[in-house]
RNA sequence: GGCGGCUUAGCUCAGUUGGCUAGAGCAUUCGGUUCAUACCCGAAGUGUCAUAGGUUCAAAUCCUAUAGCCGCUACCA
């Protein structure tokens, strides 16, 4: 009989950087439903890999001097390195260079052209001359060119479109009626339909011609195709799709569930089943949007300087109680705070004090009364059955939350398992018991009661801490390969062959650890400050008093004195006013404001503003706006700040 | 601005379709035990279940409004 398959998925991750414990996190959860399902007599494929393309990539690979594929296979080789590390067994690893994925992603292009799923348009944006460069708006610095400085002219480019928009429906039909379990969390669902599908698709560009890091168009050279036909197709060509390098696309496709970040349910839950739609190609069973890992100050990000690294921890800890704690501490749907604390309360109350103490005291107990082999003659007794009653209860309970993905609470099954144990013994007392040679059986059933727990909960915890609970089995003398998920029932196993060896999870003095770890932190930031431009994180080592800013911090902001030169709506806009300003610099300076349902143009031409001067450009429907006009709100009206007429044009406010 | 979500013990959070004295873990205090990794077991708690109304025999759970926080998004900038 052929074994039912689960494919199961990471997002392809982007190898600009070094990976953090965010990716970890969402890794670690892939494997170990990956390795449930094993347990569980499935025929796994578990993919992971990495999205090497774009301009970003050849950008940061040019500023370290080396080629792109240069930069991509060194930080890749790390990332590979990581996933050994933290015991990842994928199955395979997909990287968007590799020869086969290029293959099918040029075959994929150029089928959905051919089916009319692709046509060629053209996108507006700006032209640098000189530079023979094509720049989007948003691109622009200053509304000129971002490589020399220079103005620029409006252009059309060539580009090509996918038919995003007509597969509204057939979303909507295919979320509501035909899969309603797609997207999880549900929340996401509401998100996806609200501000996507109901105010309208839009068709999606996927080629580009302002980069050359990418797979081209087969038949438009100068043309390469953007990240969503690249990166989304994966997840098929890794299967081989499209080419000769694999050929179990028909065993695996469609995907169970692909794993992904909140931040690209969007991709997948849209654009990935459009594509699949217009390919004719069945769709992914499922898409799981899990939460960030937060850190007290935030989002972690490595701008901030506040990343956490995986590798560190494992090497301290070790990496089952890394893998322990990121799926024991965080439901899986909702972000979560990481923190120091957190993970080593985590280690030593669970890990230590609880399973690790557990089998501590109990293999001790046996080696004591019995040596290694626990007598057959045992006398099981009324006061058993709590103990009993869990072992028989557990492997359900913990199987029927890890095909929901709450991993949180399935642990939770297993470590109430520990705790009743912990209790079973002072309940019996094996220490007086062996001292009075008529109780021996009983004794001997008490032992073997607590074997059966660990050996037990360990298989259930084998998907999670692999390295650990193998060592439990060594120590209990019944091999690994003899405690599958068959056998984690009460009685499954009557004989015990005694090992002990050293303690499993060490117990982990808290306050010594943290101020290690800040330590560590503290040396690599001082590492760290030379290379990066000493971003906004200086501060992070004041203590920060809430509400309350630096005087640096109110600097960072630029405040001028600018005159309204002029001033006209923005077409198909009834809020926003497109301004002139002079600044004092002698060049005019564009901004858009939202106030025309309080002002009109003529009322403002003339008058001295207040302006934050180094705001990030954006643009406002699509015109440029430079900066943000100083205004109050009186009740539901914006009230503009004026400025006294005698002070000049680019005066600094401070 | 729109849509969605959150607000429960000192901390982190559970609380199914409204129903017995509102729970768990961690931290705290006290007691027990000694097999064990100064561990384990037991006990004690503290809660205006964000605020104000409403529906109901009954609401943390449903409805309305308000406040704070968060996510996505936009003609915020």
């Amino acid at each position: 009989m052929k074994k039912k398959t689960f494919y199961i998925t990471t997002p392809i991750y982007y190898p600009s950087d070094k990976l953090h414990i965010g990716h970890s996190y969402c890794t670690v959860a892939t494997d170990v439903m990956a390795r449930y399902k094993r347990m569980r007599g499935f025929d796994v494929m578990f993919l992971t890999g990495t999205d090497e393309h774009g301009q970003k990539i050849e950008e940061k690979a040019a500023a370290a001097g080396v080629t792109p594929q240069e930069y991509v296979d060194n930080i890749v080789a790390g990332i590979k390195k990581l996933w050994q590390l933290m015991n990842i067994s994928n199955d395979r690893f997909v990287r968007t260079t590799d020869d086969y994925h290029v293959e099918s992603v040029q075959k994929i292009f150029k089928e959905l052209y051919d089916r009319g799923e692709i046509y060629k348009g053209s996108y507006k944006g700006k032209y640098c001359t000189p530079c023979e460069s094509f720049w989007t708006e948003s691109q622009l610095v200053n509304g000129k060119c971002p490589d020399c400085g220079r103005d620029v002219k409006d252009a059309e480019e060539e580009a090509y479109f996918f038919r995003l928009s007509k597969y509204a429906d057939r979303l909507m039909k295919f979320y509501y009626e035909e899969n309603p379990t797609f997207i999880e969390p549900v929340s996401r669902l509401n998100e996806m339909v609200n501000n996507f599908i109901k105010p309208g698709l839009e068709d999606l560009c996927v080629s580009r011609t302002t980069f050359t890091w990418g797979i081209p168009v087969t038949f438009d050279p100068g043309h390469i195709v953007y990240v969503w036909v690249d990166a989304l197709s994966n997840y098929i060509t890794a299967l081989g799709y499209g080419n000769e390098k694999y050929h179990d696309y028909e065993k695996y496709w469609p995907a169970d569930v692909h794993f992904v970040g909140k931040e690209i349910t969007r991709f997948h839950t849209i654009i990935w089943p459009a594509m699949l739609m217009a390919l004719e190609l069945p769709l992914p069973k499922k898409v799981f949007g899990h939460g960030w890992l937060l850190l007290e100050g935030g989002k972690m990000s490595k701008s901030k300087g506040n990343v956490v690294d995986p590798v560190v921890l494992c090497e301290r800890y070790g990496v089952d109680a890394i893998r322990y704690f990121l799926l024991r501490e965080f439901p899986f749907g909702s972000d979560g705070v990481f923190s120091n604390e957190a993970l080593i309360t985590r280690i030593n109350a669970d890990l230590a004090n609880d399973l690790g103490n557990l089998v501590s005291r109990t293999l001790s107990m046996g080696e004591r009364y019995f040596g290694q082999l626990v007598p057959q003659d045992r006398r099981f007794i009324t006061p058993d059955e709590q103990l009993v009653a869990m072992l028989d209860n557990v492997r359900e309970q913990y199987s029927n939350l890890m095909e929901t993905f709450t991993f949180q609470s399935a642990l939770a099954e297993v470590f109430k398992v520990i705790s009743r144990a912990n209790k079973y013994i002072d309940e019996t007392e094996p220490w007086v018991l062996g001292k009075n040679s008529d109780e021996t059986d009983r004794l001997a059933a008490v032992i073997y009661n607590l074997l059966e727990t660990i050996r037990i909960c360990a298989t259930l915890l084998v998907p999670f801490m692999p390295d650990a609970c193998n060592k439990i089995f060594a120590q209990l003398g019944c091999p690994a390969d003899e405690c599958g998920y068959e056998k984690a029932i009460y009685y499954a196993n009557t004989g015990y062959c005694i090992n002990k060896k050293e303690n499993l999870f060490p117990r982990i003095d808290l306050k010594k650890e943290l101020e290690l770890l800040e330590q560590h932190k503290a040396e690599k930031t001082a590492k760290a400050a030379p290379v990066a431009p000493p971003p906004c994180n200086k501060t992070s080592e004041e203590p920060k008093v809430e509400g309350v800013i630096s005087i640096d911090d109110f600097m960072s902001v630029k405040l001028i004195v600018a005159k309204i030169a002029d001033c006209v709506p923005v077409p198909k806009s009834d809020k926003l006013l497109q301004l002139a300003l002079d600044d004092g610099s002698g060049k005019s300076r564009q901004v858009v404001s939202g106030i025309h349902a309080w002002y009109e143009p003529e009322a403002l031409i003339g008058k001295k503003v207040a302006i934050v001067a180094n705001l990030k450009p954006a643009k406002l429907r699509g015109v440029m706006s430079e900066g943000m006009i100083l205004a109050t709100d009186i009740g539901d009206a914006a009230r503009v700040l004026f400025i006294d007429d005698a002070i000049p044009c680019g005066a600094r406010i401070r």
